[in-house]
DNA sequence: CCAATCAGTGAATCTAATTCAAGATTGAAA
DNA sequence: TTTCAATCTTGAATTAGATTCACTGATTGG
């Protein structure tokens, strides 16, 4: 019978009505504010009933980000199915992120504080695992791309791996997310939108690499067309507001 | 009468005291599971003089971030006085940080905790401005160095302002210092010395700048080799396991 | 139809941060 | 040396909010 198979897809149903409610108030309140009595109110189910999908609040957390980062996923998933040189789809990765952040503003603010070793330490070990799995295409992806730029010939590692070499990159990416939640460094230093600065670092980056063809890095009109050829052919519907 | 100032002394003498009590607990039992009844107790005071001192939790936690700030940009201040090409310079701010992080393990941890949302926005506001100030000379140290670097004519903006470039290296580092404490990440990705990769990237992002002399990227032992001189030229009392 | 099991509830519990009324200490003045 | 207002320190009491669990009503299989 398909009693079991209603009931876990109810559950399933309630969970995400759950992660909407917590969301909502996030996004009302803040992080900094979000109660466990007024997530269940908002669901309107009772907090025994929420305790019965997440071991804490930590645990609530991490189960947001591991559905954020299923959408991340699939942006970069797309991007590994364009059909364009390797440097041109690495570079459409920063633009995916660039894209990503700019749909979902919270992701990295709560990301940010979920790999944050209180909070970590504080979630459930199978919603940890579950969320370092939800991130593991993304390395797989970008390993993919340095791969085949290394077997037509683009790129040289010279001694790195290709893991390593992603490093880098993913570093450079999450440390200006940092940055950028991080109250009023970026507006001291007044960069003007720090996203497209992220990527004319990323080209530097590959440029630094020697990954061919190489950019010009003073052009800003070809870095800016890019871009905007990246929004147009990859991701067509998320666009609307792309340049800037 | 010398009164005041003796009272004075007496009460940082005792604010030092709460953040060494708050640093030995950490380092025991982690930031989790840190109370303030405990950093009361260790200092040998009671629970309403810790709050005499800081706002809430939060703020003591900030208070620790600034200490450990103006250790670091000390750090960040022999660079900038070492007799060196701007480009040596800028990738011993790589290896200050890497030194820093080795003496300083919980400094990232606790950073990275502090300028997250929920923490920073539970801080007082006068502490949170002794943080922004405690690491202001670290942009102006980068960001006269890459002046220098101009004006010698080895380094070409492109358009950019020095304080975006400064961004780029930045974003790298603290990205490192990210994942690095991600739990799992570094491991899965068998990067072996995170850090000594920084470099790495570092050399390999100065390189992208074409700031001049270029490194050759594959020589391990040339960055080896820089990386203990520097230690050794520059900080030399860090130094005993430069290597690796 | 009934007993057994299960799911959902929310008042009660617990943990830890934070406060504040009371007591102790200080030092200038008499 | 004594006094006393001002200042500092204290820790028990309060508070906030996460988490639990004994209870209740629903569902199921016999």
């Amino acid at each position: 019978m398909g009693t079991k198979e209603r009931r876990q897809r109810q559950f399933e149903e309630r969970e995400a009505r759950f992660l909407k409610a917590a969301r909502e108030l996030i996004h009302e309140n803040g992080l900094l504010s979000l109660q466990m009595t007024r997530i269940a109110e908002r669901a309107e189910y009772a907090v025994g009933t929420l305790y019965l999908h997440f071991a804490s609040k930590e645990d609530l957390l991490l189960a947001l980000t591991v559905e954020d980062a299923r959408i991340h996923v699939e942006l970069f998933q797309r991007v590994a199915r364009w059909q364009a040189s390797p440097r041109d789809r690495m570079f459409a990765i920063g633009v995916a992120d660039m894209l990503f952040v700019r749909r979902h503003p919270e992701h990295f603010r709560i990301g940010q504080y979920v790999f944050t070793e209180v909070v970590w330490g504080a979630a459930s070990a199978p919603r940890r695992q579950a969320l370092l799995e939800a991130n593991d295409p993304i390395g797989e992806i970008v390993t993919g791309i340095i791969n085949d730029a290394v077997s037509s010939n683009k790129l040289q590692l010279k001694g790195l791996t290709p893991e390593q070499v992603s490093i880098g990159l993913w570093s450079l990416t999450i440390g200006t997310h940092n940055l950028v939640h991080a109250e009023g460094v970026m507006e001291d230093f007044n960069v003007g939108n720090p996203y497209r600065l992220l990527c004319r670092h990323i080209q530097t980056m590959l440029n630094g690499y020697g990954w061919k063809p190489l950019a010009d890095l003073s052009d800003d009109a070809a870095l800016d067309a890019l871009i905007e050829r990246i929004s147009n052919e990859v991701f067509p519907e998320l666009c609307g507001d792309c340049e800037a």
